[in-house]
DNA sequence: CAATATTA
DNA sequence: TAATATTGG
């Protein structure tokens, strides 16, 4: 879900050209996420292959990121490690939901009502431990860097912002910007095109609401994280007029009249996980060439996939591969 | 969501 | 050719 700091930031807007070179770590979970919420059939039933095993993700991942490439952008995904503790409350509360959304989905259908059910259709989706290892095999055939982080994929994305190892995260989410990514892009897609692609940056961020970072980080607090619930009935804008008249989250708690009991989990620990995330170096990044007859082999032959579509988003990647190759080559 | 087929 | 509808797996 990401905090709401809609209400605060104004991204600009970009065009593909902007990106044209560029390395952007992908957050994989919320990427692969929305591909296994929207790639369905109009009444949610997702895409399957003979055996009824979902592949609305392989769809996704596969042309998303060779469309992408012909754009000359270069990807890297970054997977979630193990979630913090703190998040539990917001991870089972995403299980309920799904739970029940389930159910309506299947209720609806029953029905025949096909609006009511791809509605809840779209809620049900669940990034399973085989959505996950199907992805990082199918980045593996195309060629496509992945990391694994311990933690949130969201830091880890951010680091290598923060390393120049990227250029930008792309991610729907604000999250990056706690986690102090220089540069978010949001709306990274090939349908939605021009119109809505968006640049977040930091430091303009920071420097039109004047405040920290760390500041920023106990706006978030109060208005709520997925690794707290915040203060009912502060918002992104209250939020923030607190913690620059106030300057310090302990005396912004205390303002709005909640004890810290009330408050949650103790704001510098909370803090910590955005400023002072775990990271890791264990990672390599670097294109391959695209293995075209494993990649056809796996979509095709185990999953039902078009061999004339598979093979011309394959065309895509080998495009960037080339042009890529020829400026290696000249150094 | 993205590719493709269909239509105006 | 571009806008719109449908299919993909």
């Amino acid at each position: 879900m990401g905090v709401k700091f809609k209400d605060i930031v104004s991204p600009k807007k970009i065009n593909f050209k902007d990106l044209n070179g560029r390395v952007i770590a992908i957050d994989a979970a919320n990427t692969i996420y929305q591909f296994l919420s929207s790639i369905r059939q109009r009444d949610g039933t997702p895409l399957m292959d003979e055996h009824g095993r979902v592949t609305s993700h392989f769809s996704g991942i596969l042309y998303r990121t060779s469309s992408l490439m012909e754009k000359g952008i270069k990807p890297i995904y970054v997977f979630d490690g193990k979630s913090h503790n703190l998040k539990g409350e917001t991870v089972s509360k995403r299980i309920q939901i799904r739970k029940e959304s389930e159910k309506k989905w299947k209720d609806a259908l029953g029905k025949g009502e096909i609006k009511e059910a791809r509605k809840y259709a779209v809620r049900s989706s669940r990034m399973s431990l085989d959505v996950v290892n199907g992805s990082k095999k199918l980045m593996d055939l195309m060629g496509i860097p992945y990391i694994q982080a311990l933690g949130e994929g969201e830091a880890q994305a951010s680091y290598l912002v923060q390393q120049g190892e990227a250029w930008a995260v792309a991610s729907q989410d604000y999250d990056c910007l706690l986690f102090g990514a220089p540069k978010i892009v949001r709306n990274l897609t090939i349908s939605g095109n021009l119109a809505d692609l968006e640049l977040m940056e930091l430091e303009s961020v920071l420097k039109t609401l004047k405040i920290t970072r760390k500041q920023l980080v106990d706006v978030a607090l109060l208005v709520g994280t997925d690794f707290n619930s915040g203060i009912k009935g502060i918002g992104s804008k209250t939020g923030l007029k607190l913690i620059k008249k106030e300057k310090e989250i302990y005396n912004a708690i205390k303002k709005t009249g909640t004890s810290f009991e009330e408050f949650g989990p103790d704001p510098k620990i909370l803090r910590n996980i955005f400023l002072d995330p775990e990271i890791t170096t264990d990672y390599e990044i670097k294109w391959k060439n695209p293995d075209q007859k494993g990649i056809i082999e796996f979509l095709c032959g185990e999953h039902g996939f078009s061999e004339e579509r598979v093979a011309s988003a394959i065309k895509k990647i080998k495009k960037m591969d080339s042009t890529q190759k020829s400026l290696e080559d000249w150094f």
